[in-house]
DNA sequence: AGATGTGAATGAGTTCACAGCT
DNA sequence: AGCTGTGAACTCATTCACATCT
């Protein structure tokens, strides 16, 4: 593989998640070839759109055919790094921690949680789904024994820009952060946030004007 | 107000949200004036882009100046929808739903969740918080009672857009859809997905390529 | 004929740079 | 002098329309 992927767009990726969302739905239900046309018509997509976004790493499709689902989502999984495991840490076992862990979805994908950790001596020690929860200060050599990369950041704000910090020196290489916090991010460490409020206040301001409104987009 | 929201892009919206987080914590600190500069300095964000997004909803500041805290902090509240009361209800009591309803971020915020619904029987009556989960069933009564207008969609992908419609005839005005899936979504009903795994994928990708990089936004 | 892949056209979003107010 | 508010320039993203291939 070789692009360049610091330069493709946060839009485009995610609507390739949703494109191999789209393709597995399809899969499941035994089909084995679409077009570009006939999905866009299926989930609201753009079919331009669709085969723009896949342009950027290569062709997929037959001309006057269309794209072998098989094909299309075994490349679309290695293009985003699913074909590989990715393990996951969780900081801060709050509320939002635990439910991170008990999260069924991760059953049966690439994504899995390792760990939990937690500065609160109250915590430590809880068994959370399958985990019991460790203490922060193990942080490093739990990311190192499990070569976890990823750090979900489930502390409350006003620590959230310190746990950060020791998740990035503990060896985290991204970090998706629940924390409404906008946090100094290291710049080696792909950070995203992942932000409850601020979605609803975006619900609050349309709720304003009584007349009809989409978003769309992710 | 008279601003057709549907013409505010949800990019400008949602940096409001990060905006006015930023200005709470200024003011906090006891501040009372800041200029559109050290704002973003402060907190890594365009000073340019600051001024003209607040551009689209009239004149904040004071030329040769700055802006006034207590007045902008204010004014950003009102234009967000956020000097009401949003009642919400979480449908699908999960784990999801489960740690929606204790979130601690909602105390001392405009947003209150009234009530939590779930068609499984083992679910509901459980105490959860300070909420006993309600029978799916009684969504409408509730939402009418409770005058909720913010649904939060947590339950498991299958029955999604069966709920959401449900949730639609309730009389729900905006939804934050929780599920990993695209909704066939109401046109009078503003619609958002919140989507863990996207989030995750994206991740995946970027971790592919060893070099730095940096995302921002929301 | 039919669908992909893609340059060109359009539209959205961001940054620049400065006129205008305090 | 200093900072806001804003048209103009620019960059990024989406859509269009068609040449290209099966």
């Amino acid at each position: 593989m070789s692009f360049a992927s610091g330069s493709v767009s946060p839009l485009t990726l995610n609507r390739l998640s949703v494109y191999l969302r789209c393709l597995r739905r399809l899969q499941s239900q035994g089909i084995e070839r679409i077009s570009s046309k006939d999905l866009a018509g299926e989930f609201r997509l753009s079919a331009a759109q669709f085969r723009k976004d896949l342009a950027q790493f290569g062709e997929f499709g037959i001309r006057g055919i269309g794209y072998d689902l098989n094909d299309l989502i075994e490349r679309l999984e290695r293009l985003l790094g699913l074909d590989i495991a990715h393990h996951m840490v969780v900081v801060g076992m709050g509320n939002l921690g635990r439910a991170l862990v008990r999260y069924p979805g991760f059953n049966g994908s690439n994504f899995q949680i390792v760990a939990g950790l937690d500065v609160d001596p109250a915590i430590v020690g809880l068994e959370i789904g399958s985990l019991k929860v460790q203490p922060f200060e193990q942080l490093h050599q739990i990311v190192e024994r499990a070569g976890a990369r990823i750090g979900l950041l489930a502390v409350p704000a006003p620590v959230a820009q310190s746990a950060y910090e020791n998740m990035v020196a503990a060896g985290i290489r991204a970090v998706l952060n629940f924390a409404p916090v906008r946090l100094h991010h290291h710049a080696t460490v792909y950070t995203k946030n992942v932000d409850l409020k601020i979605n609803l206040e975006e619900l609050s301001f349309f709720l304003q004007s009584p007349d009809q409104s989409q978003p769309e987009a992710l």
